[in-house]
DNA sequence: TAAAATATTTAAGCGAACTTTAAGCTAGGG
DNA sequence: CCCTAGCTTAAAGTTCGCTTAAATATTTTA
């Protein structure tokens, strides 16, 4: 198993590599975002530990330009400090899991095999319903080739309820699914995203829109 | 699969129960150590979520005592803050992974699946009589191919007298069933309803209808 | 770093859909 | 043929979801 460790700090790096070594992995290593990427692109690892501060190009990039380039090679990254923000920023980006610094060596190991024993997808998964795509590792959506600007929680929120297609997901359902699980927000507030996507989504196109309400219960999308 | 949630702030424990159990997991919740411990050790769980502060025992004397018990139960650890210290400690008592609160629901579903190594799957549960379909993710009706709209009442009636076919069921079980355990109806509510669902599901159709009349008793659906 | 632009969340009002009640009617069983 | 359980209908009451707008956060730009 071949491992590509992006970090600047070389102790660390040093570390990391040497004892991943003595775990029998092959470890390459890249002081920068600009040459991680690089070599991420050139060579086919199955596993990159991601640093988020990187000279040159800081983790958040690399990550998201690896997944558009369609390179679906797991990532762990490696944050500063565990800040919610940073985390799903991170997961947002396209990195597989996420691990805070310092950390003991024992569960990087422990993270490591988890990604490494995951079987993972190579091919590149799309979203759809009707003439709506949607691509995760992109972050992008399109609907009838026309391409779609949303924000996050709007992205967050088709995404999920086109991972459920023909599913009705309630409200609740929704607000711990979408927001973080102790978010402390209103219902109201799902209904408030549930018309921005609709004027995006749904407004600007013909026929009757994708976003079904099912009163008394809550949304679905698909037939 | 079977997860006890050991977390004494009551918000976030509901929360990550409706959460894990939309994914249909049985969950279980203790609110202090104590008590965290005694559930561990009667039940036979598949995973335990325990917090690290908690009252009456905390979560590493805890995960200590059920090691030492010889009950090898995964345990995903819940941190306040992400500190290495407190980290490595956990590990040591025993601990398979921790995680850091707060945390993106997603993350929490992602940690509980690896340490299950389940890949994500929900059956679809259909409910029949005759030619008519239930579909409780959906929340769908179909009769003869034919789609049905039901408020939510009228749904909940249906679903209840599905899951009870060819049992007579009384207006008063009906009452507490359907209806909130609180709530204050006449039993000409559910005779109400039970017409409105005839509308809808009897009347359009040839033959006799589905949903019988036992006089003096209640009602019933099927044969 | 302040200002501006975006994004997220809350709050209130409205209309439509749904629920419940009440009253008179129908029909089954003795 | 009477009595009562069940049915029907319509109006009153309630809830739900949508909209709009303002209040907060957050990110970007200058």
């Amino acid at each position: 198993m071949r491992i590509l460790v992006v970090e600047d700090e070389h102790r660390i790096a040093q570390a990391v590599k040497e004892g991943l070594e003595q775990e029998s992995y092959a470890v390459d290593v890249a002081y920068d975002g600009e040459d991680g990427y690089n070599s991420a692109t050139a060579d086919e690892y199955d596993l990159i530990l991601l640093d988020v501060m990187l000279p040159s190009m800081d983790g958040y990039t690399v990550c998201q330009k690896l997944r558009a380039d369609g390179i679906h090679t797991p990532i762990l990254m490696l944050t500063a400090k565990d800040q919610s923000r940073d985390v799903v920023k991170g997961l947002d980006t396209g990195a597989d899991d996420y691990l805070a610094k310092p950390f003991p060596f024992e569960v990087l190991l422990a993270r490591v095999r988890a990604l490494l024993r995951r079987p993972h997808e190579t091919a590149r998964e799309v979203l759809q319903a009707a003439d709506l795509t949607l691509d995760p590792s992109a972050k992008s959506v399109e609907r009838g080739g026309k391409s779609i600007a949303l924000s996050s929680k709007e992205y967050a929120l088709l995404e999920y309820l086109l991972r459920n297609q023909n599913k009705v997901l309630s409200k609740n359902n929704i607000m711990t699914h979408v927001w973080d699980f102790d978010a402390d927000i209103l219902p109201n507030t799902v209904e408030v995203f549930i018309a921005y996507l609709r004027a995006k989504v749904d407004k600007p196109f013909k026929g009757p829109g994708l976003i079904q309400t099912v009163r008394g219960f809550g949304y679905k999308i698909g037939s």
